[in-house]
DNA sequence: AGCACGCCGACT
DNA sequence: GTCGGCGTGCTC
């Protein structure tokens, strides 16, 4: 019996098996593959579902298995290494694999819709035609015509035939005669050139040569450069390489990280076809340029997080850029790190992989230092660009006017009155974040999480941070009626106010996800920005990502303290990571820029370190603290997570995963919780959470499939959903 | 997750 | 008398 074992997109945590199509082909049968798509009967309903093995038996009676209705596919939808990739992830982040594999598919093939591969229709020799010696059929002169043209060639499409003025009824006479057939064939590939590049310093050149050395084979590579010392250009200098030797190059991008600028740069770099996959492109468009991929026809893919599940022929190489950015690891739902999937698939398709970043995470510099990955340095800004200095601004004592003290305030005028341009760094966006009456003490919180209200003077509204949740401005306090409503914090739209009635003689840009509504905002301020008059920017950590500003030579963080404290145990490594990289927008060749940090604790320990050590040297400082406390990466984490409408279900339920787990004989883990989640309610759901801790890599992989089985054998109520996160970013 | 079945309250 | 609330059970 015939079995084909197939990942359907359900949440069940298993594979199901079915009988073949009724009306499959002994032959279909036989070429059955791993990757194909099957429409199947499920429950009552129908699913699309991926074949991911064909088996001889099943553990369930024949009598219980059902049919498949439809074979979907010729070929597999998913092949070779992403395949492979899927099946990886499924088990190392506990997910369960259907939906693994259907997040790989572009929704229209998930939807169960044919294929449309842009291969045309063609005709070749059958087995039997094969055989034939040349000059046959000199009766049918047309029929010997077109056995003569297949016969130069493995396939002859049929537009061709059609211009040599061969009518499709010859062919199907020799259809008919059993001596040629159809197939299709695929548009012929272009080849991709490449301009030329730009010159290398030498630390680019000993980078460059070192990955290129490793071509067509797998290995990793951490390049650490400072910001402007060049990254992108190693990286182009790289895929050049690689489209040289007619493979393709994955690159993947932080959310938001890829300016037009990045792209204009590639496509200038590279007469090629390249394609972009990101979550804001229309379903027709994405699966276009999925299937470009797909048949080797898109050289280069940029994608940001999902594009590590774009299929490609013929991979090359794989790069990840600001590899430390937080984007890459899946936030919901299949939680996974597209930067740690990119490592598994240099891996699994056997070319190299080069995580690029000015402050890699701890994780790949401790894979650097133990060797694992080789260690490439950048450690010079191109041209003779000094990099800036930090000061810290101590602001205790001094007047405030909207997160600024006077001394920066005088410091961002002699700026501008050089004619250069200030970037004011705050990371809160709205006029305020809380909302309080003066007379009776009223605070305006969101009904439905454990959050304060955020004051938009502009929109007139009170908005929530983590909801969907907003409400008018109220005008009085609604408990008391007092007239006496005061703000107490600053935001970004309260500091631009402040900014341009103190500056009013110069642009004053606010930068955030309020003000940079629109797919072309943030092109249309970098340009306008970047004709180089003086002004103010003023924003959010969008601020830090992907867009250049190289005539600012004043950087201030308004609000380092806010950055300071951070219950998570990675809080000063982000700390040290977004500070380098808010930085490392100021300063160029014939201007050495200065970062102000405003703060009230100037003798904190990790302002200390920021302002005394190089991001390099920080980083090792943290990963001996690391070591220490037997955290990531020095030892290995998993987070199991309820959220539920009864605000005790979930530490009932993670209570009673951890006295099951802990009675198993293998827990040589370390469990803290449950407790409620760093904010215990959030959209109207109660959130706690089950943190483990275990030594090293297999005896995590063996707690979580423990966990995963025990938790789905206890009994939930209070309407709980849980869910397990495979290396957590977020504790 | 869907989508059924199943057993108790307010409506044409 | 029915429409419909969401509990709980199953999906090869």
């Amino acid at each position: 019996m015939t079995v084909l074992q197939l990942a359907l997109p359900t949440p069940l945590r298993r594979l199901f098996d079915y009988l073949p199509p009724a009306d499959i082909s002994g032959a279909q049968l036989q070429q059955l593959q791993p990757g194909q798509r099957l429409r199947v009967p499920f429950g009552r309903r129908e699913l699309v579902g991926v074949l991911l093995a064909v088996r001889d038996g099943s553990a369930l009676p024949e009598s219980q298995l059902k049919p498949a209705t439809a074979l979907l596919d010729d070929n597999p939808v998913l092949a070779g290494d992403i395949l492979q990739l899927c099946n990886w992830a499924a088990d190392y982040y506990q997910h369960p694999a259907g939906e693994v594999f259907t997040a790989a598919l572009p929704r229209q093939l998930r939807l169960g819709k044919p294929r449309e591969t842009g291969s045309t229709k063609a005709w070749r020799l059958s087995r039997r035609g094969m055989g034939l010696p040349e000059g046959a059929l000199p009766r049918s002169p047309k029929q010997a015509q077109a056995l003569a043209a297949l016969q130069a060639t493995a396939a002859v499409s049929a537009e061709e035939f059609k211009q040599a003025g061969i009518s499709s009824a010859v062919l199907r006479a020799l259809e008919e005669k059993g001596l040629a057939e159809r197939c299709r064939i695929a548009p012929p590939l272009r080849e991709a050139r490449t301009n030329p590049g730009l010159a290398l310093n030498d630390d680019q050149q000993a980078a460059l040569d070192s990955i290129a050395s490793s071509a067509g084979r797998f290995g990793c590579h951490l390049l650490e450069g400072v910001t402007g010392s060049g990254k992108t250009e190693v990286y182009l200098q790289l895929i050049a390489g690689c489209l040289q030797r007619g493979q393709q190059a994955l690159v993947l991008v932080p959310e938001i990280g890829l300016g037009p600028q990045t792209l204009a740069r590639f496509q200038a770099r590279f007469d090629a076809d390249i394609v972009v996959l990101h979550s804001g492109l229309a379903e027709g468009a994405r699966y276009r340029d999925w299937e470009a991929a797909a048949a080797g026809r898109a050289h280069i893919v940029i994608g940001t997080r999902s594009a590590i599940f774009a299929p490609l022929a013929n991979p090359g190489l794989i790069v990840v850029d600001e590899e430390h950015d937080a984007s890459y690891k899946q936030q919901d739902g299949f939680r996974y790190s597209a930067r740690d999937l990119a490592v598994k698939r240099a891996q699994l398709a056997d070319c190299p992989v080069v995580l690029g970043s000015a402050t890699p995470s701890l994780e790949s510099l401790h894979n650097a230092l133990d060797g694992r990955y080789q260690h490439h340095h950048l450690p010079r800004r191109a041209g003779s660009a000094q990099l800036p200095t930090l000061q810290a601004l101590d602001v205790r004592h001094l007047p405030l006017q909207a997160s600024l003290s006077e001394p920066l305030t005088q410091r961002i005028e002699a700026t501008l009155k050089q004619g250069q341009q200030t970037l004011l760094f705050l990371n809160r966006r709205g006029f305020a974040p809380s909302l309080q009456c003066h007379d009776c003490g009223w605070v305006a919180d969101c009904n439905a999480c454990d959050a304060r209200l955020t004051v938009h003077l502009r929109q007139r509204r009170l908005r929530c941070h983590h909801c969907e949740a907003s409400r008018p401005l109220p005008p009085t306090c609604p408990e008391c009626h007092s007239r006496q409503l005061l703000t107490s914090g600053v935001g970004t739209e309260q500091a631009e106010a402040y900014l341009r009635e103190r500056f009013a003689h110069w642009p004053v840009y606010r930068v955030d996800s309020d003000s940079m509504r629109g797919r072309d905002a943030m092109q249309a301020l970098s340009d306008e920005v970047n004709r180089g008059q003086p002004c103010i920017l003023l924003g959010t950590q969008m601020l830090t990502k992907g867009h250049h500003f190289p005539g600012v030579t004043l950087v201030a963080v308004l609000d380092a303290d806010g950055l300071l404290f951070s219950a998570d145990f990675r809080g000063e490594e982000r700390m040290a990571q977004l500070l380098t990289q808010v930085a490392g927008r100021a300063g160029r060749a014939d201007q050495p820029g200065t970062v102000i940090l405003q703060t009230h604790h100037p003798d904190h320990p990790a302002l200390q370190s920021l302002l005394q050590l190089s991001y390099a040297e920080q980083a090792r400082q943290l990963l001996q603290q690391r070591r220490e406390l037997g955290l990531p990466p020095c030892g290995q984490m998993l987070m199991l997570r309820t959220d539920a409408t009864d605000a005790e279900a979930g530490e009932h339920f993670l209570a009673a995963l951890r006295r099951a787990f802990e009675q198993a004989p293998q827990a040589q883990c370390q469990l803290i919780g449950p407790l409620p989640s760093p904010m215990p309610r959030r959209q109207g759901r109660y959130r706690s959470q089950l943190l483990v801790l275990a030594r090293s890599r297999p005896a995590a992989r063996a707690a979580a499939a423990q966990l995963v089985a025990l938790a789905e054998g206890l009994p939930r109520s209070g309407g709980l959903n849980w869910s397990i996160d495979v290396d957590p970013s977020e504790t």
